[in-house]
DNA sequence: GTATCCTGTGTGTACGTTAACGCAAATATT
DNA sequence: AATATTTGCGTTAACGTACACACAGGATAC
């Protein structure tokens, strides 16, 4: 609770035989200083360590810092983007006392004229920074390359390898496909059948985790993928699923390598079928329902809420000069399932 | 980029004809002010939504917090310990701009004189806060009792409920336990046996751990608890176990209720006993080698580097008088294998 | 040779809050 | 009734940084 006595501005320029000004000139790299003075005040800034009082030096400014948001609609993907989102606000609520303020712009992740609209949209309200998931590749990529280097670009959820970025937030896909396979051997008895499904084509993250699974099994017990990417239409769905188990009943085990497990689940359970064990992605609530009543054994997620809360955090540390961290960004690969969902509430960023 | 013009004290006291000095004592209930003018004002500042700025109240006061922490030997538990710390420096780290400084003070979580005597030389270096694992609970409550009231006071790992605190931050032993048990199920097959290790015997959760993981059995087939509290010791540990799997050769799972796995690990694996399958706690290095190894299959996790950083965090809260979050902090409950083990590096806090 | 521009530097005010201090008026003490 | 204390309120100097402005001296232009 006492003083304290951290090195200031003045006794740099004390030490440097100049004045504030000058020294905060350096500081900035505003110009108008002499070579020789200036390197003098660098190396003492060095010499002491001086880092400038945070505080201070935010009152003085009272600036703001806008961050632009490009996801896909929240309700898209079975809601899943609400917890990416939740997550930013999370952020920005804690960076409230240093003016940071979120522009969210949505498209449909669909169409590739709807993202190019809504960078539009976001550019025209000029943001400081970028935080974008990059479902439609070719498209996010255009939009990074059209952007003024000064503008800090974060991607997340999945990666955009050949982009100017930040820093890329998510998970390791072909990973987590590794992990549901171990999960998937520990339930199905040996000798029984497997399906994968593949609900969209385009997401590179998707495929790789789709060749994770694949990568546990042997040749000749691979277990086939099945693509569907109309799984959201309910007699689409049945028909889809009554085939693929119609076809190969020794199938006693489901991959599903998106979110759209609770579908699955949903089928399985109104058409009577058991003893089918299943495995999904993402905790967005229809899954934790089906996780709780048994229907759905394991789920694996990213922590989007954290993925959010990083990406905003990351662009707020850039944009406020603090050094920059790693430039991807692993999120741990969380295994749920009935007994532990309850602790996996989607506000829990920490 | 552009100024912000939020409401000040200055406006606060414009609208209530004062001036800005008893706004100040009124928010800081330093006294001094009539009680229709404080009534007044705080109406003005309830209907306004005021909040004071951050950075000039932190300008303007440049208080140092000292907050001191309370936990066991960092070398016990088999660096058990050393996990919190890291979240701690880490959130102390990001705390610099506010002066925080954490007094680490170790004891011998043995010895009740031990934590004592930690405790007095904890009270001499006047910290405005402290962080306790109680893993000694009637001492820790004798030492919070005799706190000043004033000196906020968190519990982390366990808890100790009839104490005054500002909030526990744990996981839910007994869910821990359900859980392990329904991983084992997947691994031991039907008409096995599983043999449950309990290496601690005066800790609360330790005992719910065991307690959730015989729920999940019916009466007959509930595993029996094995007690050794000399486990560190090799010569007592061998003779232990090589007690148990010769009495109960039918034993294929065992279920550690603590830190220990690995050293059980380190037997099965150095006697040639395979077959049995280990779950444990805690990702300490030498249970992380074993994960990799597959010489465990399951590790439970508790986040105890989250819960050092959110200890701290929470008494910060508190010490610059933001409101008081939950009383009870739950960690989620994480499992760990040798699939996803790399994704969790010891400094993944977020 | 004067007018204009640039360079390098110092000065001063603002940012919003805190808390010490000053000073009347009201109240308590003797 | 005189003196001491308390109450209620205003004033003001920090806190450390940012940046506009002032200003002297040198370079450049005409």
């Amino acid at each position: 609770m006492t003083r304290r006595d951290a090195i200031t501005v003045k006794d740099i320029a004390n030490m440097a035989g100049v004045s504030i000004g000058t020294v905060d000139r350096v500081l900035h790299e505003r110009g108008r200083v002499a070579p020789q003075t200036a390197e003098k005040i660098r190396r003492i800034i060095d010499e002491t360590g001086f880092i400038p009082n945070l505080h201070a030096s935010n009152l003085a400014q009272s600036r703001t810092y806008r961050i632009g948001v490009l996801t896909p609609l929240a309700e898209q993907d079975s809601g899943f983007w609400q917890l990416p989102h939740e997550g930013m606000k999370k952020a920005a609520e804690e960076l409230k006392p240093f003016n940071v303020t979120l522009l969210f712009c949505c498209f449909d992740r669909f169409s590739r004229t709807s993202f190019l609209e809504a960078g539009q949209k976001l550019m025209l309200q000029e943001p400081d920074g970028v935080l974008i998931a990059p479902v439609l590749p070719e498209a996010a990529e255009e939009f990074i390359n059209s952007l003024s280097e000064k503008i800090p670009v974060c991607c997340f959820d999945s990666d955009l390898p050949k982009s100017r970025k930040l820093a890329f937030i998510g998970q390791d896909a072909y990973a987590s496909g590794k992990l549901a396979a171990k999960l998937m051997k520990l339930m199905v008895p040996d000798g029984k059948r497997i399906a994968v499904i593949q609900a969209v084509r385009q997401d590179y993250h998707i495929r790789d985790r789709i060749a994770g699974f694949q990568s546990a099994f042997s040749r000749d017990e691979c277990p086939s993928v099945y693509v569907e990417e109309q799984l959201e239409d309910k007699p689409t769905r049945n028909k889809f699923l009554l085939g693929i188990l119609y076809q190969d009943p020794e199938i006693k085990g489901i991959f599903v390598s998106n979110d759209s497990s609770h579908l699955i689940a949903e089928y399985l359970r109104s058409s009577g079928k058991t003893g089918i064990s299943l495995i999904g992605y993402d905790l967005i609530p229809e899954n934790s329902r089906f996780l709780g009543t048994g229907d759905i054994d394991f789920i694996l997620n990213q922590r989007p809420a954290e993925q959010g809360y990083l990406g905003i955090q990351t662009i707020f540390r850039a944009l406020s000069g603090q050094p920059a961290g790693e430039k991807h960004i692993v999120m741990p690969l969380d295994i749920l399932t009935a007994e532990n969902v309850a602790f996996y509430p989607a506000r829990h960023l920490m």
